[in-house]
DNA sequence: ATAAACAACTGGTCTGACCAGAGGAATGCG
DNA sequence: CGCATTCCTCTGGTCAGACCAGTTGTTTAT
C-alpha cells in the first residue's frame, strides 16, 4: 500500500533485499555466523542487478545485521540488544568528538539542573531526592559484584530526581533525551569507569555532595558539584580513549606497524 | 586506523561518501531540510562512482539521516523528532506555564551559546555572524510596515550563526528543536510583542549588543547579553498575557460575568 | 611434508546506458 | 489573458559489463 503524501513505488530494489534477506533472518533460514550466498549468486536469486543488491546489503550493513569481508564473503552477524537507531544516534556513534559536544550540553542542564533544584524544590522533593540517593547508597555499598544495568538504573533515577526537582518539565525532557543518547553509546565506558576503584570512589563523593547541595537548598553549590562531576566523567572518558588507543598503538607496533 | 581483526582499507569509498557528508551536516553546511546536491554533482564533488555514491546514500537513508525522492532530489532530514504528537509537545500545549520553562532552558543554551561563539567562533563565523546581523538590521530599518515572518526567518538566521559559531552540533540541534517549538506555539504573541515601540526598540539594541559582544570575542559578556535578551522576551511575553487576561476579565465584566 | 604458485572464488569500484518521476518553461487554445 | 497541455531538463532508480583487490583451496615442485 502507498503511503498517501509518497507516490514512489512501494518498494525500491534495494529495499526489497533489504526485506527478504531480514525475513530469511528472522525465519531461520539464515542463522548468525553463517556466511550468505555470494553477491552473485543472491543477485541470481532475487533477480535484481548486482548494484541493487550491493545497496541492500550496504543498508543492512548500516544497521549492523550483517557483516562483510572482501574476498570472503558476508556473515549473519551475531544478535544483538535493540538499539535506538534515531538518526543523531547514528550521527553520534560515527563521530566520537560528538559525545564530547553532548557532554558539554549536558553538563550545562545538569548544572542548572541542580541550582533549581535547590532553588525550588518542594519537602516532597526533598524527600524523594533522599530516598533515591540512599537507595544508589546502599546498593553500592552492598553489592559485590556490581550489577552495571542495575548501578545505571539506580544513578539515573537519583539524577532524574533532582531533575524533577527543578521543576522545569523541558529540562527534564531535553536532559532525558540526551541521557537516553549518551547511555545507550557509551554504556560500556561507563560502565567501565565505575569499575576502577579511582573514579569509584569520586563518583560516590561528587554524588554525595550533589545530594547534600540539594537538600541544603545551596544552589550555587548545587550547580558547581553537578558541573565538576559531568567534567570528571568526561576525563574520565578520554582517559579510557586514550587508553585504549595506547593498547592498539602498542598492539600496532608489536606488529611491526608503528 | 585499523581495526585489529580487519585488515580491509580503513574505510570503503562508500563508508567515505557516508563520513564526508555527515561532517558537513554536522558542520551546518548541510542543513536540515536542504536539498543536496544532486547525485551526479555529488559524484563529481566527491570524486566517486554513482555507485558507490549511492551506496553511500543508502546508508545515510537507512540511518534517517537524508530523505531521497524520486525526480526531486534528497534532503537532510530532521534530526531530532518533530512531531505533534511528541510527549514534550503535549506537555507544552496543555500547560501553558510550560511556555515559560522552554524560556528558561532556551536562555540558558542561547546564552552558552553565545559564550562558545566568542570562544571559539573563527573569522569566517564572525563575518557570517555580521552578514546575519547587517541582514536583520537593514530589513528592520527599511521595512514598512514589517512583515513578521520575514522578521521572524531573518531573527532566527542571526541567532542560528551565532549558535553555529559555538561549535557544538549537539547544541545546535537542541537550540533548534527548541527553538521551532516556541515559534510554533507563540508566533502571533512574539509578533504582536515586536509591533510595539517599546519592546521594538529593546530587541534591536539587545541584538547589537549580543552582534558586538561576539564579533569582538567578549564571552562573559555575550553570554550576559543572550541571557538579558531572552529574559526581556519572557518579560515581555507575561505583559501581553497579562493584558490579554485583564481584557478578557473586562469583557467578562461587561458581560455580568465579574 | 612444506612452501610456492595458481586458479577460482569472494567483495569493491567504476563506466555507460537507459528508465521513471518531478518540475519548470514554452506553446496553444478558449 | 488565463489555463491546460506538451515538452524539456532536471532528478533518482536500475541494470549490464568490465576490471581490480582480497581470500581460500588446489596443484605442483622441492
Amino acid at each position: 500500500m502507498r503511503d498517501a503524501p509518497d507516490s514512489r513505488p512501494m518498494a525500491r530494489t534495494a529495499d526489497t533485499v533489504v526485506a527478504r534477506l531480514e525475513q530469511l533472518i528472522l525465519d531461520g533460514v539464515l542463522k548468525p555466523g553463517q556466511l550468505l550466498p555470494s553477491e552473485r549468486r543472491l543477485c541470481d536469486k532475487l533477480g535484481v542487478s548486482r548494484a541493487s543488491l550491493r545497496e541492500g546489503l550496504r543498508a543492512l550493513r548500516s544497521k549492523g545485521i550483517i557483516e562483510t569481508h572482501q574476498g570472503r564473503g558476508s556473515t549473519v552477524a551475531r544478535l544483538l540488544p535493540e538499539r535506538d537507531d534515531s538518526p543523531l544516534m547514528h550521527l553520534f556513534r560515527d563521530h566520537p568528538r560528538t559525545l564530547y559536544d553532548l557532554l558539554e550540553v549536558r553538563a550545562l542542564l545538569e548544572g542548572e539542573s541542580a541550582r533549581l533544584a535547590a532553588l525550588r524544590g518542594t519537602p516532597a522533593d526533598r524527600v524523594l531526592v533522599t530516598r533515591r540517593y540512599e537507595e544508589l547508597v546502599a546498593y553500592v555499598e552492598a553489592a559485590d559484584p556490581i550489577d552495571a544495568e542495575r548501578l545505571a538504573r539506580l544513578d539515573h533515577a537519583f539524577h532524574l530526581a533532582i531533575c524533577e526537582a527543578s521543576h522545569n518539565p523541558v529540562l527534564v525532557h531535553t536532559l532525558q533525551g540526551l541521557t537516553d543518547l549518551l547511555l545507550s553509546s557509551v554504556f560500556a565506558s561507563l560502565k567501565n569507569l565505575y569499575h576502577r576503584p579511582g573514579p569509584r570512589t569520586w563518583i560516590n563523593e561528587q554524588h554525595a555532595q550533589l545530594f547534600e547541595a540539594v537538600v541544603s537548598q545551596d544552589a550555587e553549590r548545587a550547580r558547581q558539584v553537578a558541573l565538576q562531576h559531568l567534567d570528571s566523567i568526561e576525563r574520565g572518558l578520554r582517559e579510557i580513549e586514550a587508553e585504549n588507543e595506547r593498547l592498539v598503538r602498542s598492539s600496532m607496533r608489536l606488529e611491526g606497524w608503528g
